[in-house]
DNA sequence: CCGGAGGGTGAGCAAGCGCTTAGGACTTTG
DNA sequence: CAAAGTCCTAAGCGCTTGCTCACCCTCCGG
């Protein structure tokens, strides 16, 4: 388990917006901690033994620990909303542009589940007002796909009776993978963004 | 939010294997309130207060916060394993069972999504014991849906290059509906469970 | 060599937690 | 009508929680 961050990342994942090298720490170890037993059954304690600290060291740069979650929230939706914007404003027919956003996208979420599983399922932790620029930025994803979907419809390529619930679907589809993805499984990230954007092309292609 | 209990199930949700009384009211509170807030920010005077009694009428009826838990995931997972299993195990060709199976898993997890948030995503709040029966459960959904879909591939009716990733993905889909799915929004369960339908069988049908 | 700033700790506070216990009010039964 | 059983409560115990505070390092420019 101590190791899991790094092995679960292949010994990459930067979190490098996040300075000094004790706030990172915390950061990483809080992300770990919150993934495996949940924001609300993770205490500060935990996060601080974590990170090889005391207690009181996580107060000196974060005021709460629900700073905490909502700093881990902002970077991981940044990140996501990046993933899909890439893709949907990329070169390629729309049909390449959503394999390409489900398959990169599904890829993240695979890779990176630890915290996508914190950014995805602990959004209720949040406080109002720092839940309110988060779920922002969820329309923004939204949007995203809706975008490629529209565009597809519009060329033809697509049979989509309902653009808004197809959308809705696409993206719970891919973000559910951080609930059920093993790192320990048979299964590579690059397999199920392989699988999951074959499934989604399916999805909505028209009929020859 | 007091009378969303009733409210969301339109006035009728049995729960009729919960007695005495007293113990159901209890339950329903917990399954409010676990899906409002989370198991582990729930207190066990939230609980007792939206059942109108005292902190401690919940521990004549329960041994303990995760015993209710436990019974809650219980019966939550055994409706969605009879509902599976009916459908797997129906009439009708596999294309239109596994029309019915997500049909009406969709609809159950729409209509219900408060007891569906709590049964889908707190699992790893049960104590590990109680944890392996209810994993049993879930093991037995997953092979009445690959049941479908080998069905349908040995008729010639699906083409399904991976059945076992995409019985997980068609599962995920469904449960996550759980999640997102908001009484107060536009769609009714059973709009989402006829869009739902629809598009697994356009990621499984054979090309014509 | 000094002094202050930034990063850290040990001890601990007030509040809230899951759960227990002693006992009381009703209802059912002989 | 007493005895027994059922269901519930008021009070509170022991512990953990998020967070604070007084103090202590170590580094570094003057």
């Amino acid at each position: 388990m101590d190791s899991a961050g790094a092995a679960e990342t292949g010994g990459y994942q930067p979190w490098s917006e996040v300075t000094p090298d004790a706030a990172r720490r915390l950061l990483v170890a809080a992300v770990e901690t919150f993934a495996a037993r949940g924001y609300h059954a993770t205490t500060t304690r935990d996060i601080a033994a974590r990170a090889g600290m005391s207690p009181a060291a996580l107060y000196i740069h974060y005021k709460t620990k629900e700073e905490l979650l909502h700093r881990i929230s902002r970077i991981g939706h940044d990140k996501a909303l990046e993933i899909l914007e890439t893709a949907a404003d990329g070169p390629g027919s729309p049909a390449e542009r959503l394999a390409e956003a489900v398959r990169s996208f599904v890829r993240w979420h695979a890779a990176h589940h630890t915290t996508a599983r914190v950014v995805q399922y602990e959004l209720d932790a949040l406080a109002p007002e720092h839940r309110s620029d988060i779920v922002a930025l969820r329309r923004q994803s939204d949007a995203a796909v809706r975008r490629i979907l529209a565009d597809g419809v519009r060329a033809g390529e697509f049979d989509v009776p309902d653009v808004p619930g197809t959308t809705l679907a696409v993206l719970s589809l891919c973000i559910d993978v951080a609930r059920w993805f093993n790192a320990a499984g048979q299964r590579t990230p690059d397999e199920v963004g392989a699988l999951y954007a074959d499934l989604v092309l399916r999805m909505v292609a028209a009929k020859p």
